[in-house]
DNA sequence: AAATGTAATTATGAATTCATAATTAAGTCA
DNA sequence: TGACTTAATTATGAATTCATAATTACATTT
């Protein structure tokens, strides 16, 4: 352990990089909306310089579209970006399973334990916002397992695209059984540090959820 | 074909971004390097504005690091970060074989055909940058075969991030020959659209092809 | 001469200003 | 009334300006 922690005061456009996106991603701002500069450099008390540059950053992370003399809009989540998200998350988090399972402790995979069961008891309880808040918990804590930079920052960014369009769909009854059955598997795997096992049931995993993902989005659009 | 292409004046800050990448990825910017905006102003001949919206891009894309107030510098392809990016990439590559067998065209398929031969021409010939140009072609149109769009992207910046490294070691005789070899098969495999073993043997390709290049750098230190 | 403290210089973060492209509003004519 | 012009307004891209942090140059002390 290092004497001291680097110094690490954000600039504004850090920021406001943050800021907006979890914005975008909260829904707060909605797909297709102008984002009047003059608006945002108000609500966050900031001239447009900073503000202009976490745009482009932003516009380079996929969450708004920049039309030159004609400001920014948010994107929209279309049905081909998530067709095209899940089956590259898919394979991050297969890569991910079968790299945690060989740098995890003893200790790490115990906590994952702790989650796994937090997660059980939100299933048991009916409780979803706090079976997506343990899920993700137990997702992220794999992926971070893996030790791998790359791995993880492409993750974050497809995860962030991918969750908004949460609210588009709600878990059936049945897809939630079967996440829950998923996640035994996984963590049967994970206790034997079965690699490729891991791998592979986290990578049926996501596909499952976009197939049911895929069917709610047209149980929408039928009803 | 459309009578005319959308009219596309790309602002200047879209356009550094692109140029300093490419300063970045030519190694005309050196790894560590401080990148002054003063200089890069005069070189370019635009004012600081669009210039460090640009910086601030390339920051999240990680060719270069931000520190406040003082200034951007040219990241340094690290070990670890090759070690990282390499298996994320093989994932990908694998996907995109996978999608490419069923994305793709007869036509295209023989187009990949004669980029192959090009390649074996090279090799022939033993002209390294033909074939290098023509390695890359055909793993770019293996990946644009895929047909999607977020694979795409993810792939691009990571190819262009371990091309920074393409300096630091040369192609020994024996990994080119299997290359070859390991293409060949691909071929075999393409023409057959056996999506899984194409896969399999992108994936493995590419891991190969980091097996090579962590010896030449433990070479190369060792030399 | 080396180390420390201080002033001058430079570079950067952010605000402001300016020029121009888009958009909106108003006006004109059929 | 409704389509088409044209003027006014607004928003954006980019340059400039300003305040301050970081660096450098210099002086002072031992």
């Amino acid at each position: 352990m290092s004497l001291a922690e680097t110094i690490n005061r954000p600039t504004l456009h850090q920021e406001l990089v943050d800021r907006i996106r979890n914005l975008v991603i909260e829904d707060k701002l909605k797909p297709g909306e102008k984002v009047p500069e003059k608006d945002l450099c108000e609500a966050f008390g900031v001239s447009r310089t900073p503000l202009r540059e976490a745009l482009k950053v932003l516009a380079s992370e996929g969450f708004v579209i920049l039309q030159a003399n004609r400001g920014a809009r948010v994107t929209h989540v279309t049905r081909q970006e998530l067709a095209d998200t899940f089956p590259v998350i898919a394979r991050l988090e297969q890569l991910a399973g079968e790299l945690a399972c060989v740098q995890l402790s003893d200790v790490d995979i115990a906590q994952i334990e702790d989650r796994h069961r937090a997660m059980l008891a939100a299933y048991s309880a009916n409780d979803r916002p706090a079976y997506f808040q343990a899920n993700q918990n137990i997702h992220q804590a794999l992926i971070q397992g893996a030790q791998n930079k790359i791995l993880e920052d492409h993750h974050k960014l497809l995860a962030a695209r991918i969750q908004r369009a949460r609210f588009m769909v709600n878990l059936s009854n049945d897809r939630w059984a079967a996440a829950i059955s998923e996640h035994e598997t996984m963590m049967t795997h994970l206790r034997a540090r079965d690699a490729a096992q891991l791998g592979l049931t986290m990578k049926a995993h996501i596909e499952n959820k976009f197939a049911a993902f895929m069917q709610g989005i047209d149980a929408q659009s039928d009803g």
